[in-house]
DNA sequence: CTTGACGTTGACGTAAACGTAAAGCAATAC
DNA sequence: GTATTGCTTTACGTTTACGTCAACGTCAAG
C-alpha cells in the first residue's frame, strides 16, 4: 500500500515567518544556530513539513524558557541515529535528564498557580468586605 | 497574645548568595532592578526573611523562564495596596492574565513530557530488538 | 527595460542578565 | 601597628536572541 500523504508541499521563508508569527530574521537566526536547515532552490530557502515540525518544537521550547542552544541539543537528540546500543543508552540517559528538568518546572508551575489561586481568593474576600 | 516568631534574624549578602546558590553580583543585580531592597546598616546590606521570600519568588520565576522585569511586576502585584475597590479589580485582572500565561506553559510542558515519554518507549523498543 | 516584490548575505546595534576586574572602606586577627 | 577578610561602588566585558540597516540578485508585471 503506497503512502497517500503528499509531502511535497513547500513554503517560502516569508510564509513560514507569517504562519509562526516571527520575523524572517528570526527564522534565519535559527538556521544560523543549526536548529533548522531548509533545502535550497538555487539561493532561496525552501521549507518543508519537517521544518515546520522543528519550528514548533523550537517555539515551544522558547515558551518554556529554554535557551536556543539547549533546544538544539534536544531537537538533535530526537534525530540522533539509534543504531548502536551505546547510542541508545546515551539517548535514554539524556531523556532522563530532560525529564528531571521538566518535572522541576512542573513543580514550580504548580506552586505558582497555587499561590495565584490563594492570592485571588484573598483578593475576592477583600472585595466582598467592601460591599 | 504576642507573636512568638522572632523576625529579627538577618543575613549578609554572602550568606544569602550561598544559600540560594547565586553570586553576590546576581543578588545586587536584582536589587538594581528593584526586585529586592534590603535594609542598610551603614553601607552594608542587611537581608531579612522578607528578602528571602522575594528571592525564592524570583528564582522560581527564572526557572519558569520569566524575564526579571516581568518577575518584578508579579512580585509588586503581590504587594500592591488593596484598599480601594479599583485597585482590587486591577489586581484581579492581572491575576487572570498571569493564570492564562501559566496555563499555556503547563500545556507546553505536558506536551513536551508526553513526547518525551513516547520517545523513550520507542528507544526502549529499539533496545529490546537489539537483544 | 525598469520597477517592485521578494529573496539573499554580511555586518553592526541592542537589551537582558549577569561576569569580572579595579579600587576603596571597615572590622577583626595577629 | 599591619594584614586579612568581607563588603562596598564603579565600570567595562560577555552572551543570547534577535533587530536593523545596507547592498545586492532575480523574476514577473507593466
Amino acid at each position: 500500500m503506497a503512502s497517500r500523504v503528499k509531502d511535497d508541499e513547500t513554503w517560502t521563508i516569508r510564509e513560514i515567518a507569517q504562519e509562526f508569527d516571527v520575523t524572517h530574521r528570526t527564522v534565519r537566526h535559527y538556521e544560523e544556530l543549526g536548529l533548522i536547515s531548509p533545502e535550497r532552490h538555487g539561493t532561496s530557502r525552501i521549507y518543508r513539513r519537517r521544518d515546520k515540525t522543528r519550528l514548533n518544537l523550537i517555539l515551544r521550547g522558547k515558551r518554556l524558557g529554554f535557551p536556543l542552544e539547549e533546544i538544539r541539543t534536544i531537537i538533535d537528540l530526537y534525530e540522533t541515529p539509534r543504531g548502536r546500543r551505546s547510542q541508545l543508552e546515551y539517548v535514554l540517559g539524556q531523556i532522563g535528564e530532560r525529564r528531571t528538568d521538566l518535572e522541576q518546572r512542573r513543580r514550580d508551575l504548580d506552586a505558582a498557580l497555587g499561590e495565584l489561586d490563594r492570592f485571588e481568593e484573598s483578593c475576592r474576600a477583600d472585595l466582598d468586605r467592601l460591599r
